[in-house]
DNA sequence: GCAGTTTGCTGTATCGATTCAGAAAAGGCA
DNA sequence: TGCCTTTTCTGAATCGATACAGCAAACTGC
């Protein structure tokens, strides 16, 4: 007997296909009465509503938009999941199904490629060129997060630089001379990275500090990444008396490191972070870092991805150093 | 012009429709050189590969599995975490789309109606009549999560009763007699809830404890949640000598209102968590938990939904105690 | 009571692909 | 060379819905 479609519930009910299509879609085109009666036989005939996929292909569009991240990666870092949060909000407000699309597969069977969406956020991935053709050539909405965008779409950031100057300036403020930037890093680094270590150095010459910075760039990126790493770091003879973490995930690590050395943090070692993600106030002491909005990113990204928000091209969101309990003048 | 489809591509070659297909679905149904050909013309005319909605259509599969949680709660809690990251793995693995489904809408334009899925899965959540009933009428496999499965549907869940038990009885073993158990839950109780609440009592009831025991049910479920709940148990006269927090944050907490209260953990207070999530190892002193491995209940989950693992009905991943530094002896 | 607008419903064309039975061409074997 | 299998490709039928023009019937207002 086949499938229950909108044709087994018309010939029911005795209408057109259009008109129980109607009942569904749009209930001003028929008399209530009507469209009662046609719910109810449909419910009886255990019709479930239009089928998704025939209505996505009919009316073009999916009612759901991607997101691209490192998956694994995406649930790892809990700041991202803020990211997150503040797309799933807007999704959940508008309707939409949010889908998470991970790394690209190798044969060609991409699920980029064989998962219909509305738009495309894309965070923190650099983008085979296969793939953004793909997406130019199918006409999907992108836009990028947290990303360098000399490119044709329209992105969102935070004053990475401006927020990275000012957790700077703060170090230097309270007398210290001796700075080490842990950089972050999985790999390659991002745009977000340089445009924090470049902050940094903004204030550094300013303040005319040269050879007593450190750099560390170890590709770090989790908790215990940054422990082991500041543990290097903090057991020179000459170790600096501030640390300009990345992360607020590296700062975490950074406390490790110094707790495991008996390092007193703020008295001995000041640290800033940067996110202020949930860590920053779980952390103790309460961690000094940058505070981005990073929900806020998530949401305006989806706003803008789905045309909601139509400012063209990039929407930079404020950052602003929020000082906590992890740093203290330097000790003289 | 028209869109570019499969029949632009066909003409362009002067082969027919289907034959373009196959060059994208079964390479092996045409000689490699004509397949070269097609494709190439297609990368000309850009085209992008099979429409996803056509294709989902025709074949009666999406590529893609739902998660069906209340969505910002499921990125607010590390340890569900965990659960997402063994989901996407299959995912990543299988070359499906993974989407995120949030609450129910109000006007019956449930996101979970229109979407298409060839999978389920349900974490957590207390399912409408409406849904359940959409789901069995469209015929999508479901697989449950952590929840008392009467139903119909096959499940994943964890021992949480012996894991409970286990907590219990360490404490007990320990010499603690007044005991608290701070019970997670966030508006209603779950499945899970009322099961470790069972083990905690099976050892409670055979070691003769009875009034000793405290049962603090406050609706909390957050880090900052069981801070304050604990803040108050902590403050009574005859506070317990050891606490039993149904999640690693809940625990998180505890140690948070231990230290404002200036309570040693463990010399005065003894804690106890459940999940052994990333938190359990951040926190100081190193949490006592009950581990369980979420990852792996998200993997099995979602290859049940696949198909791929057959075993019917539930499965039950096992527990164990971690024994850490946040347990000791009763002070005499 | 009649022209003019609404309301309520129908029919047909289409969205873009996949499938499967089969035709034509090519190859294998004696 | 002739018969049989294999390879390579085609055509028609379908998947299930939605949009839009259009046609009755039912209301307006004067």
């Amino acid at each position: 007997m086949g499938r229950i479609t909108l044709q087994t519930v018309a010939e029911r009910v005795g209408v057109s296909r259009s008109t129980v299509s109607n009942a569904y879609n749009r209930p001003d085109q028929l008399s209530s009465e009507l469209r009662e009666r046609i719910l109810a036989a449909a419910d009886d005939l255990g019709y479930a509503g239009p089928d998704p996929a025939a209505s996505s292909l009919r009316r073009g569009v999916s009612g759901a938009i991607g997101l691209l991240q490192g998956v694994l990666w995406a649930v790892t870092d809990p700041a991202n999941l803020l990211l997150l949060a503040g797309v799933a909000e807007v999704c959940e407000e508008q309707g939409l199904a949010l889908v998470l699309i991970g790394q690209e597969r190798p044969e060609g069977a991409d699920v980029l490629a064989t998962t219909n969406l509305d738009g495309l956020i894309v965070h923190c991935e650099t983008m085979s060129d296969q793939r953004r053709r793909h997406l130019e050539v199918r006409g999907i909405p992108v836009v990028e997060v947290d990303r360098d965008t000399d490119t044709r779409w329209p992105s969102v950031g935070i004053d990475e630089r401006g927020g990275a100057a000012a957790a700077a300036r703060h170090l230097i403020d309270l007398g210290h001379r001796r700075i080490a930037v842990l950089v972050i890093g999985d790999g390659d680094h991002h745009w977000s990275t340089d445009e924090r270590l470049a902050g940094y150095r903004r204030e550094f010459d300013r303040a005319g500090l040269g050879d007593e910075i450190i750099i560390v760039d170890d590709q770090v990126h989790t908790r215990a990444d940054g422990r082991a790493s500041a543990a290097r770091l903090l057991a020179s003879d000459h170790r600096p008396t501030a640390v300009l973490a990345m992360s607020d995930e590296l700062a975490a690590g950074v406390f490790d490191a110094a707790a495991e050395l008996g390092i007193r943090v703020p008295d001995e070692l000041s640290v800033v972070g940067f996110d202020d993600a949930p860590t920053a106030t779980t952390v103790s002491p309460p961690l000094t870092t940058v505070f981005q909005d990073h929900r806020e990113k998530g949401r305006v990204a989806a706003r803008k991805v789905l045309g909601l928000d139509t400012t063209p091209g990039v929407t930079i969101l404020p950052t602003r150093l929020v000082v906590r309990e992890s740093t203290a003048p330097a000790a003289v």
